[in-house]
DNA sequence: TCAAAAGTGTTATCCTTACACCCATGT
DNA sequence: ACATGGGTGTAAGGATAACACTTTTGA
C-alpha cells in the first residue's frame, strides 16, 4: 500500500470519532508522604484529566494548559507514561466513540492548595496500602496472600498452577526472595486478574474470589494509570536525578532520603545513602545549616545542576536496609 | 469540573476529527545485522503504519492486524513506545485534522520475506551509521564532530556554549568519557537541533549548519521513532531477557553474543559474556552440538523459560570490550 | 600445521554492605 | 545526662574486568 493510499485510509478512519483524553498523575512529597492530586467524585477518586483540544500545539502543552486551569498547579517535570485505548475502556461515551487516554506523570516540588474544591492531595498508599514497607510488612498482605493462595488453588491444571505460583512469588516475593519495590503495576494487574480488587468486578470480570478491601478503588482505569506512574517513578529515581524535581532549593540530606523512601516505600541505610549521593556528585554544599531537624544542625545542600550536564551519571542507588 | 462536565467536554472535542496512526518498528537480527522492516517510497523510507480502526478491540490488536495483513509478518513480542502528537507533525492531512501516532516496537525471530513489493528489511545502521561501533569508531563521526563543533561555536553567549559543549560530551562522549551506546534518541535529537540531519531543514528549521550526510533520512518523523525504538531496546536487553525473542529455539552462545552486539553496536568480551549469561541461569544445555560455526563444535543452548517465571532476574549485562 | 572458534582458570580491583563509632545540638 | 539526628571510618564479601591459557574441529 502506498503512502497516498495510507493517508486516504487514515482520512476514512477519522469518521470514527475518536476522543483523546490527557490524564495526569501529579505527584509531590509532603510531610514524608507521596501524594497525588485526585478529583473527588461521588463514586470514586479520579485523576485530573481533560480532552485534547485543537488549540494545543503539542500533547504536553495540552496537558499543562488543562491542569493549570483546572487545578492551579504549575507543573515542573512532565513525562509521558502510556497510551491506553481498549475499546471496552469507557462505556460512558457510547458505542461509536473510541476513547484514548494518554497518561502523564508530573512532579511538583511543593503541594499548592488545589484550585478547585473537589481536588485534593491524597497519599498514594491509600490506593496501594501493600506498597508501603517503610514501617515493616504491611498487615494487609496477610489478606492479600490468602486471596492469592485461593486464586492459585483455583487453577485449572497443574501447569497453570505453577505459572500462577511463580507469578505471585515474582511480584510479591516470599521468604527467600525479598520485597522488590519496583513492579507496582505487575502487582496491581495480578490483583485485578485474581479478582481481589473491586475494579475487576465492576468491569464485569468473572471471578470467584471475593474482593478484599485491597486499597481504595478509583474511577475507570485510573488506579492502573497510577500504578504505571509509581512503577515508572520508582524505576527512574535509580537512573535519573528526578527526585530533585520534588525538593526545595536547599535541603538537608535526610530530607532527600525521606523523599526517596516515601516514593520507593522502603527504608534506606543512612550512612550509605549519604555516601552514594555525595559520591555521585549529585549535590553540593551551600554553606548554610538548619537546626529545624532536631539534633545536631544539618548541612543544607543543593542539587548540583552541572550533574545534569554531566548527564548519564544516573540517579540514586537504593541502599535498602534489609533487616 | 465534575466528571459529567468532563465527559461533555470530551464529547465536544470529538468534533475535531482526530486520526490515530499505529506505527511499528519491526526488528529482527539477520546475518549479524539489526534490521527493520521499511516501506520504500519515492521520497524516503517509511515505517509500516496504519490507522486505528473501530473493529480493533485494543491498540495492540489493531497494530498486529494491520502489520500482519500489510507485511505478512507475524509479530511476537510487541511493546508500546510513545505517542507522538505535535500538530505540526503532519501537514499532509490538512488543517482541521489532528494526527496522533502511537509507536510500537515489535521483535520477530526470523526475517520472513516481506509480503509486499515495497516493503524491505533494512539494516538500521543505514539510518544511524554513527551508532555502529562494532568495527571501531565509525568514520562518519569525524564529520559529525566537525558539525557539532561549529554548532557549539554558533552559541549566542558563553553560558549557552557551555550547555552545548556539555550536551555533546554527554551524548557523543570524548577522550575521557567512553562511548555509551544507550542514548540513541538524545544523539539524534542533538543532530536534529544542530541542523546536521536533512529532516531539520525539511521541517523548516532555521539553521546555519549545512546538513551533512549523517545517515539516510526517513518519511516524516519516522527516524525519530526508530531512534526511540533503538534506545528502548538497547536499554531493555540489560534488564529483561528480550533478546531471546530474536533467537531461534536452539543456538550457540556466540550467536547470542553476536545478536546482542548487533543491537548494542559494541563488541563484547566473549569469556565474560558467556559466564554472565550462564551464571544468570538464562540458558540451559540442550545436549546438541553444531559444527556450522567453524572451529570447535559449539554446544547448542536454549532459553530457560523458567527464567521468565523467576522473573526479575534481569537481562544481559554488557561486558563491553574497551580495548 | 594453522586458523578459527569453543571454552576454562585466575587474579586485581572496585563497589556495595554492614557494623561501629564519634559529633553537635536541644531539653 | 540523654535523646535525636548528623556525620565518618573501615573491613568483609561479592561482582566485574582483564589476561592467559587449553581444547576441538576443518582446511
Amino acid at each position: 500500500m502506498s503512502i497516498a493510499e495510507r493517508l486516504a485510509a487514515e482520512e476514512r478512519s477519522t469518521q470514527q470519532s475518536i476522543s483523546v483524553d490527557l490524564s495526569a498523575v501529579i505527584v509531590t512529597v509532603d510531610d514524608e508522604q507521596p501524594k497525588v492530586l485526585a478529583i473527588r467524585t461521588d463514586k470514586a477518586d479520579a485523576l485530573p484529566s481533560g480532552p485534547l483540544e485543537p488549540r494545543h500545539r503539542t500533547l504536553e502543552a495540552g496537558l499543562r494548559a488543562w491542569v493549570e486551569t483546572q487545578t492551579r498547579q504549575t507543573l515542573g517535570y512532565v513525562e509521558q507514561l502510556y497510551t491506553f485505548g481498549d475499546s471496552g475502556r469507557s462505556a460512558a461515551t457510547g458505542a461509536n466513540t473510541r476513547s484514548l487516554s494518554i497518561g502523564y506523570l508530573a512532579l511538583v516540588p511543593e503541594a499548592q492548595p488545589p484550585g478547585t474544591p473537589d481536588a485534593e492531595w491524597r497519599n498514594w498508599y491509600r490506593y496501594f496500602p501493600w506498597e508501603d514497607w517503610r514501617n515493616g510488612r504491611p498487615p494487609i498482605l496477610d489478606e492479600i496472600a490468602a486471596g492469592l493462595k485461593a486464586w492459585v488453588a483455583q487453577a485449572e491444571d497443574a501447569s497453570q498452577r505453577r505459572l500462577r505460583e511463580a507469578r505471585v512469588r515474582r511480584t510479591f516475593g516470599n521468604r527467600n526472595r525479598p520485597w522488590n519495590e519496583e513492579p507496582v503495576l505487575d502487582r496491581y494487574e495480578l490483583l485485578y486478574e485474581a479478582g481481589l480488587v473491586p475494579e475487576a468486578h465492576r468491569d464485569g470480570r468473572k471471578t470467584s474470589g471475593k474482593p478484599i478491601s485491597a486499597g481504595e478503588p478509583m474511577f475507570a482505569d485510573h488506579r492502573r494509570i497510577l500504578a504505571t506512574a509509581i512503577t515508572r517513578l520508582r524505576g527512574k529515581i535509580k537512573y535519573r536525578p528526578v527526585v530533585f524535581e520534588l525538593m526545595p532549593e536547599m535541603f538537608p540530606l535526610l530530607h532527600l532520603q525521606r523523599t526517596v523512601e516515601a516514593l520507593a516505600g522502603v527504608r534506606l541505610h543512612k550512612p550509605n545513602f549519604r555516601r552514594l549521593v555525595e559520591g555521585q556528585g549529585l549535590v553540593e554544599d551551600t554553606g548554610a545549616y538548619t537546626t529545624e531537624t532536631g539534633g545536631r544542625p544539618a548541612r543544607l545542600v543543593r542539587f548540583r545542576s552541572e550533574a545534569l550536564l554531566e548527564g548519564m551519571t544516573g540517579g540514586i542507588r537504593l541502599p535498602v536496609v534489609r533487616s
